[in-house]
DNA sequence: CTGCATCCCCACGGATACTG
DNA sequence: CAGTATCCGTGGGGATGCAG
């Protein structure tokens, strides 16, 4: 997931590839962002939407999304507290190029599929 | 980068989304096929082109690529031997979908930039 | 030159329990 | 309900040395 490197072979951090990847690389931000894509969510809404993410790990991606502002949370004060989470204008603008890539994927995924059979096969 | 589950919400790893990101998400293998839009490279080209790059970690993600179909290897029985990697037809075609997530980093890095700046800020 | 084998570290992330 | 705090196992991946 690193795109850039400074002359001194460091990395950039500052890269906005490096950025932007690293974050669609992660384990469950595309996850989120896609179950975003339909709407504004809780937060117990995405654990029942993302079975297999725990509260530790929502809590967290949610917050990395949120500080690059690409999710807003939105605290409504009643008892118990409820919070909704929504993509941003910014936010709503990735998911274009990442179903970009969602259609490669589907496009790909059968010959990826005899590549590997066959590769696999011939080792 | 978990993009399907099974009704019973097990993982399923043949979710072509899930694997065409998992391929995306790992360390190098986006630094691996950008440098090889540029033309094939010999293993120690990439040594030279991506200098933080391990033997090791290089020879397993060319391996992972080759397997996909998406990276053609070539040996030469020259000696000492050389060893050629391009891009296969199919891997070639990663590199738009790519290109349009690249794209996206470079209109936004200034607004996400700005999100953080306000959200550490806020903290 | 092109790898493979081995060792080892640490950060990613799961499980669990607790709080306002 | 919406988190926070803590512990801990796993594996990704770096460093190094060896082999064909």
């Amino acid at each position: 997931m690193v795109l850039a490197r400074r002359p001194d072979g460091s990395l950039d951090s500052q890269c906005p590839v490096r950025d932007v990847l690293d974050r669609i690389g992660d384990k469950w931000s595309t996850l989120i962002l896609a179950t975003l894509a339909a709407g504004p969510h809780r937060f117990s809404a995405f654990l029942r939407a993302i079975p297999d993410i725990s509260k530790r790990m929502l809590t967290q991606t949610l917050r990395d999304l949120e500080r690059d502002g690409l999710v807003a949370r939105t605290v409504f004060p009643t008892r118990p507290p409820s919070v909704e989470y929504r993509l941003t204008p910014l936010g709503a603008t990735i998911l274009e190029p990442l179903a970009s890539l969602v259609q490669w994927a589907n496009r790909s995924h059968a010959a990826i599929k005899v590549a590997r059979m066959a590769f696999d096969a011939a080792g």
